[in-house]
This record gives structure tokens, C-alpha cells and sequence, in this order.
DNA sequence: CAACTGTACTAATACTAATAGGACAGTCGG
DNA sequence: CCGACTGTCCTATTAGTATTAGTACAGTTG
């Protein structure tokens, strides 16, 4: 998987590395237990400082999204077991919240809301007791 | 309308107070012409800086969600005229893919997070030409 | 005119992001 | 065992931002 960052994005450079790991697993596109870059290799085809990209690859140890075998490398880890209905609901609703706050600032109907987050959610690899009406989010490799 | 602050948010103050405004705005806990409480005012109650309470102001009135009396006050502004259906659609993809991306980590279903979406939508003041299909946020003064 | 409104400006402090360079411990292939 | 790789840790420095502080100005109200 390649990895960009863009200095006008005006996110830190190490969060948007995270955020790009994350979102790559999620859609599938960074299979469990495959090898990360080494952080002095993406630093260098970043031309970034290598403790930058450390930080991130150490955030997501932190959050159990990857994994660290001394000597060998960071690795994407498998999915672990789901919190429970509840804690997901605190964590989500936040950024649900905040959705649709500005959905409703631009004018949006909840039904074009509705419809923009089903056409995105079928790239994604959703787990759950209930898949996508579209099942186009195969995985590639 | 009250607001809070917590230092433990980790986000900016001046930051906290804009996204408190904009919420009220969307929920309609602020409504048109309604007058805001003055810099100095606010700031003695949040025992805060009146620049700080200045600095967010300004980034809501260079946004639209208020503008300013000189020497009256600052105001809620009426909603505008919405934007293009491309526009708005460009405006929240980031969200929500960001959110796609924390529910599927978690393991949350795509059913899952429907339900919260249309659970939390009903407290919002939509103005689109579809409804939620409850309508007990109707306002409140 | 007096008391309020938002705004503008400068200065100082504190925290964070990012870079730089160095050092350490674990693991692999030879 | 040895060299080359891995992630991690440490200190120092630079740059940018958040926040506070105090002062000053222009417009509006009564």
C-alpha cells in the first residue's frame, strides 16, 4: 500500500499516516499480518523524519491496530474482539454527532445523507450480523 | 443557551466554543436573529479570555452561522441559500468516511450504525425535502 | 456624554509538531 | 558469531500555535 501525505492538509504528519493505515485496514487493503514499511524506509521515500513515522506506527501499537515483532517489523493486526454495543455507541456518537451537524448546516436532507453514507460504506469490510445490500467491497490484493 | 468548556477536551477553547455554536445552530437551540452573549460577557462566565471568546466569533461570523451588529452585538444568521448537491456531497465525504472507518475497526454493522444515525438525526432542525421519520425535535424556547 | 458592543494590536508564556543525530536491544541470514 | 536489518529511546533545537494579558479604537445605544 502506498502512502501520501500533503503539507496543506494542515493535520500533523504522523496523523495522517495513522489515519492512512487505519482507513487501509478498514477497506480491506492491509491484510492481518502483513508487514508495514520499515520506519526508516518510508521515512526516506517521504522524506520524512523517521521518528515521525515512529510516532504513528507507535499510536496504532497503542491501539491494538498494529503490532510490533522486535527486529522484524510493525504488522497489521488481526481483528480483535468487538466492544460491546454500548462502547461503541459512546465512541461513535461524537463523530455521528458531528455529522450531522453539518449535514443540517448545508442544507442536506437526511434522506441525501442517508444515501452518501450506503454508496461509501461498500468498500469497507464490515464484520457484523449484517453486510452492505452491495457486496462490491471484496477483498483485493 | 449555556455554554461549557473542559479543559480535559484536549481541543482548543476558542474551538470548543465554535463547534458548541454550530451545534446549537443545527439543533435549533439557537434560532435566527437570536442574539449571542457579548465577548466580554462570556468570558467572565467561562473565566476565559475575551480574545479567545473573539477568535471564535470570528470563525463563525467568516463561516455564515453569525454575523455582527456593530456595536449591538453578534447575531445567529439565517440560514443561506444551500449549496450545490456536488458541493455539500465534497464537503462531507472526509466525515464519512472517517466515520465508516472508526465503526467498522470496532466491529460495529452497517445496521448498527443506521440505527444510531437515525436515532440521533431526530433532534436536528432539517430543512431538506425529506424529514426524519420522527418528529419530536420540533423547537423549543 | 457614558456605557456598552466587536475589533485590532502587541507582547509574553506554554505547549506541540517536526527535525536532527545518536545510541540501544532484538532478530535474521550468512 | 557477525553484519545488516528491525523498532525504540533519548536529547536538543527549531518553528508554529494556543492562550493570556493589557491597551486602544470605532460604532451604537439611551
Amino acid at each position: 500500500m502506498e502512502f501520501r501525505i500533503s503539507p496543506a492538509s494542515g493535520l500533523p504528519i504522523y496523523q495522517q499516516l495513522v489515519e492512512q493505515v487505519r482507513s487501509g485496514v478498514a477497506r480491506g487493503k492491509l491484510a492481518a499480518d502483513e508487514k508495514l514499511p520499515s520506519v526508516r524506509e518510508l521515512s526516506q521515500s517521504l522524506v520524512i523524519n523517521p521518528n515521525t513515522v515512529a510516532r504513528a506506527y507507535t499510536e496504532l501499537e497503542r491501539d491494538g491496530v498494529l503490532y510490533t515483532r522486535p527486529g522484524m517489523g510493525v504488522f497489521v493486526a488481526a481483528k480483535s474482539a468487538p466492544l460491546t454495543k454500548k462502547v461503541r455507541r459512546e465512541r461513535l456518537l461524537p463523530l455521528v454527532d458531528q455529522l450531522l451537524v453539518e449535514a443540517v448546516e448545508m442544507g442536506c436532507s437526511l434522506a441525501e445523507l442517508s444515501k452518501l453514507i450506503s454508496e461509501r460504506s461498500t468498500v469497507f469490510e464490515w464484520n457484523g450480523t449484517s453486510e452492505p445490500s452491495n457486496a462490491s467491497g471484496g477483498k483485493r490484493k
